[in-house]
DNA sequence: CCACGGCCTGATTC
DNA sequence: AGAATCAGGCCGT
């Protein structure tokens, strides 16, 4: 069987197990000491050493520079940080910049968050595997299946993909299937949109709602001029800010001032909040949204 | 515009 | 133990 060694020098911290267990990806697990996934239609073997990331692909290779992509090599951590002076100082957050926000392929992004509706992460990795395992085309000398192309998952019935363990989400997925398979839609169109115009596009599908959008768009559209705002992140920013009655909506235009990059920023708060506990109020803080007037004497 | 309950299911909590 | 309760939302009322 084909096995190819890609190797790459990294700029920045590294940790592919807080890449990959961050609840950005579904389909990676530690193996015999090497993080597998399969990415397209083969399986990659990821590890690091003391010059850099090794990747080892089974099945069709890709070419280096699709791997290198894929794990934003080209974008080190530190690019996000400028206008984030103030969260780079919070407890904990200078350990997490190992967090590589990966580029991954937008259909399999949006099938994966559909199923992340009042879920886990445990859970949408026995959905999104079940749904390779049943519907994917196999990879070659491995015991795993690529993700199924939409197509493939239109011709599903409900209740297989329900024995999966997805739930009401099912019928969400088969929907999206079936619209993202016809022939008039466009990944490439809602890469170049402007960003409100492909998040309003993105919300036409069954089960994707403002947060899912802005996921699809984040993980999987290279977008991370999004702040997708769930009850992590909802919780995280209302401390930071000292806030008590924001919207969704106020905080994320809160986080427009974390820069282009504040889609990065958002997934080390999540995973900051979600294991660490509350989070102090910064000390510019106010509060946005709708909070009373401070009545003036 | 806002608030609320329902939705599958499995893990955790009481 | 067996019954609530809760999860990285969305949708309809």
């Amino acid at each position: 069987m084909p096995r190819t060694r890609h190797r790459f020098p990294v700029e920045g911290p590294l940790d592919l197990s807080l890449t990959f267990t961050c609840g950005q990806a579904f389909r990676w697990r530690l193996e015999e000491g090497a993080w597998s996934g399969v990415v397209g239609g083969a399986l990659w073997r990821a590890s690091t050493d003391a010059r850099g990331l090794v990747v080892d692909v089974d099945g069709a290779d890709p070419g280096a520079e699709v791997v290198h992509r894929y794990f934003r090599l080209d974008q080190p951590p530190e690019r996000f940080l400028a206008q984030a002076e103030e969260l780079r100082a919070l407890p904990g957050f200078a350990a997490l910049l190992g967090l590589r926000l990966l580029r991954q392929e937008p259909w399999e992004t949006l099938a994966s968050f559909l199923c992340s509706a009042a879920s886990n992460v445990r859970k949408i990795s026995g959905g999104v595997e079940g749904m390779a395992a049943a519907w994917g085309d196999p990879v070659r000398g491995t015991d795993r299946r690529a993700f199924p192309s939409p197509s493939a998952l239109a011709g599903a019935e409900e209740r297989d993909l329900r024995a999966l363990g997805i739930g009401f989400r099912a019928p969400y997925v088969l929907g999206a299937a079936r619209r993202v398979a016809a022939r008039d839609w466009s990944w490439e169109a809602l890469r170049r949109a402007p960003i409100e115009e492909a998040r309003t596009t993105l919300r036409t599908l069954p089960g994707v709602g403002p947060k899912i959008a802005d996921c699809v768009l984040l993980f999987g559209l290279d977008r991370l001029d999004t702040y997708p705002v769930d009850r992590w992140i909802r919780r995280a920013t209302m401390e930071l800010t000292a806030s008590t009655r924001a919207r969704d909506e106020d905080l994320e235009r809160w986080s427009l001032r974390l820069g282009p990059g504040r889609g990065y920023l958002q997934q080390i708060l999540f995973h900051l909040r979600r294991t660490g506990g509350p989070l102090p109020a910064l000390a510019a803080a106010r509060p946005v949204g709708r909070e009373r007037r401070r009545r003036s004497a």
